[in-house]
DNA sequence: ATTATTAATTGTCAAAAAGACAATTAATAA
DNA sequence: TTATTAATTGTCTTTTTGACAATTAATAAT
């Protein structure tokens, strides 16, 4: 039996940065750790990844797990591998972010682990590295978001123009003109409008969309630069 | 001491694809493998995670060991970990790619392992998931070049628009009209002019041009759009 | 010396996209 | 009927893109 003798192993764990959207601001679900060391602290849903599971499979099990979803969109970031990054035992972590309809698990109330959504600029302190991990995921979801039209998933089936416009300036962090960005959005051709109106936020009510799901299935890899003159 | 009891622990591994260009085709860099199982065939250049180092780390230093080069330019892919992708032992790989001057390396000829150049669409059959990592690396190659100007780091310092050009088409596998990529290359502002001129090309010569230093480390990150109208 | 040859370099125009702007509309409340 | 509020829509200018071929600078051939 051949093996790759004396080479050191080591624990493998993935961690999800969670956004969510409630309307008005970006939020990150966090959970308190349930185990040694730094029980009881704020962390990323996290675990390690099994004997016959890739590190993807690990993923979507620990987001099942905790928040009772599946088929969450969920994207590998990086990996994050420094040696003492963990202090009881060298542990590398797949970092992923998902983005989820905050309105889902809310719904859900799968509460047998203490999870609870966090405005993205005023969050606790978290363990390890998960602060490093947040910051990263902010930054690649204002990148991706630029060009692939993912926000979508942190929204309800229907949903309107103006909610997605906040959505847009939240993650962007910035202003955006209501009339080029309404243009913008439309001429992806990815939204199919509805005749039922939204009245809870105002008099006249906004109409619903909800996506166009071949168009986005088949385009969800070209590039829209939705965001034309983003620095990052 | 508190332990993670009872978790698997794996091997962590990296894989360098490694990306040249000649002047006329792009190319990889393959080496025989130096270890059972599949003992010379041909694989990417990789090695394991050190107990004192990063992921990053390693793909350095294995890049170090193998072609003599430091400071590559070297991007992290993603993590490959299906349960059975080492027939040996569950071994996950972190798959990075990675950009040279070709030339520098043939210069090096540090050759205690057998690495070798290969057109990238006539390449051998590698092991493991190699293929895949490679079909990977590609992908993502011509994602990132086409927003971001990341191919000067295949060209020697000193490089003319003709040479740029084939490496734009042969990232992006098809035809750029000469014109309109001579206009969008040099309005990035990152190209200065030199009094010199490349003779082996043809009669005429073609001016020599080295990067703006200054702009290219300021602006490396943001959106170029160099290959606006691309699908993925 | 003139001409042929070859690849590098440059130019124009129309169409599309982006950016900067504010007026109009559809509802409810007063 | 009017006031109020947020949603929706429109225009103009500038910039970028895309589709085209003529000119230039050198060497080689006659």
């Amino acid at each position: 039996m051949i093996e790759y003798s004396r080479q050191p192993h080591y624990l493998v764990a993935v961690d999800c940065i969670v956004f969510g959207f409630d309307g008005e601001h970006l939020k990150i679900l966090l959970v308190k750790r349930g185990l040694e060391p730094e029980i009881n602290k704020w962390s990323l849903m996290g675990g390690f990844v099994g004997a016959d599971e890739s590190p993807d499979d690990a993923a979507n099990r620990v987001l099942k797990k905790m928040t009772g979803l599946e088929g969450v969109y969920l994207e590998q970031m990086q990996i994050y591998g420094e040696p003492g990054r963990d202090p009881i035992e060298r542990t590398l972590s797949v970092g992923y972010f998902a983005l989820i309809d905050i309105h889902k698990y809310e719904a859900q109330l799968s509460d047998d682990y203490e999870a609870e959504w966090f405005l993205i600029n005023d969050r606790p302190k978290l363990i390890f590295d998960h602060n490093q991990m947040v910051a990263d995921a902010r930054k690649k979801l204002r990148y991706k978001a630029a060009l692939h039209p993912i926000l979508f998933e942190m929204l309800p089936k229907k949903f309107t123009i103006p909610q997605l416009h906040i959505l847009f300036e939240e993650v962007n962090d910035t202003k955006i003109d209501t009339r080029n960005f309404s243009r913008k959005i439309t001429s992806t051709g990815l939204l199919i409008k509805l005749a039922e109106k939204d009245r809870t936020g105002s008099k006249k009510g906004a109409f619903y969309f909800k996506l166009d799901k071949k168009k986005y299935n088949a385009n969800s890899q070209a590039f829209l630069n939705l965001m034309p003159n983003l620095k990052t």
